[in-house]
DNA sequence: AAGACGAAAGTGGTTGA
DNA sequence: TCAACAACTTTCGTCTT
């Protein structure tokens, strides 16, 4: 590592990155940013890669001008603070750093520095909206017992859509909610719509509004639900062994080959999938307790099932 | 008796005129 | 904005284990 130290100075992109893509839009072009420890694509906001090792050289200082051009301090930096965590708060003491009391006439001014410094902080209108807004992605997250990237990447989606005033004449609770859904279709982490309006107490129905708007006007390119992930969580929940689960997750790949996949509900499949592996690893699950951890009625299993049996039989015997 | 199966009617969302 | 449409649900009777 310390080898490299003539390109320590700029954050470029370095060749490893180069050849990696992202695996939303297939944007090639990723940000790796040391700064909050995360590879961003540029183009759609999807927080690849985080916690980051900083593989930069430490920095070694011969003089002060070198010391305070490379000096690192600080809290790191993150989008799910409405100013990115990087604003300055000024000390509610009345006293200087180092020593004694201060004069009343730099108290005054110490008083109206800091009644400045609120109001430039949390600043107008749009800013207010942010900071409420962040702090409802937050609670979004804990409830639904999200990652830490997905808030990330929310809160991007968030930013832009305030960027390009989309928010106005919409909730905010709408968009936040939205959002969320956005940035879990976008990591692959299957959250239903559902369950996403049951934890907000809002309407599906005006979630699933401003999610399409969303993806329209953003361009946002999302990935089709995959019903694979589902499966992966189906199977969690029943507590089945994971050769069952990937069982079921090839059967799913077999499916989407056979084009029995689409235009159907991917959590309908998954289901399926998992209850024939279940039967076939000779765990077998009753199909309520399948449609119960799936949100589906048994009579879709069934009908999934069937379709999948009749398939899979003719292409591979089991 | 519980679970699996399937038919028939009903529901909510999407699509295209 | 409305009707057509496919996916899915609800309900219920029958079969299987």
């Amino acid at each position: 590592m310390l080898g490299k130290s003539k390109s320590s100075e700029d954050d470029s992109v370095s060749t490893e990155d180069k050849k990696r893509i992202c695996p939303e839009c297939g944007g090639i072009d990723l940000m790796r940013d040391y700064d909050l420890a995360e590879i961003v694509c540029v183009k759609c906001g999807y927080v690849i890669d985080e916690k980051i090792a900083d593989t930069r050289p430490e920095w070694r200082a011969f003089d002060d001008e070198q010391k305070t051009k490379r000096t690192r301090v600080g809290a790191p930096m993150t989008y799910t603070i409405h100013d990115k965590g990087l604003s300055t708060t000024i000390d509610w003491n009345d006293r200087k750093s180092i020593g004694g009391k201060i004069t009343s006439t730099q108290r005054m001014e110490l008083y109206s520095l800091r009644k400045w410094q609120r109001r430039v902080r949390v600043s107008d209108a749009t800013e207010r909206n942010l900071a409420m807004a962040l702090s409802e992605l937050g609670k979004f997250s804990s409830a639904l017992n999200l990652p830490k990237n997905i808030v990330e990447t929310a809160s991007v989606i968030y930013r832009r859509a305030i960027k390009k005033r989309l928010i106005r004449g919409r909730s905010i609770h709408n968009v936040t909610a939205a959002s969320i859904y956005l940035s879990c279709r976008q990591c692959g982490i299957p959250r239903t719509l559902d369950e996403i309006a049951a934890i907000s107490n809002l309407n599906k129905k005006d979630i699933a509004r401003s999610y399409r708007f969303m993806v329209r006007e953003l361009g946002t390119i999302v990935p089709p639900a995959t019903s694979r992930n589902y499966a992966a969580r189906f199977s969690n929940k029943l507590i089945i062994s994971g050769k069952a689960e990937g069982m079921a997750i090839k059967i799913l790949e077999v499916a989407k080959k056979l084009k029995l996949t689409s235009g159907r509900g991917p959590t309908g499949i998954a289901a399926a999938a998992t209850y024939l592996s279940t039967v076939l690893a000779n765990e077998r699950k009753t199909q309520r307790e399948i449609a119960e951890v799936a949100n589906v009625t048994e009579v879709t299993i069934r009908n999934r099932y069937k379709e999948l049996l009749e398939k899979l039989l003719i292409e591979v015997d089991i």
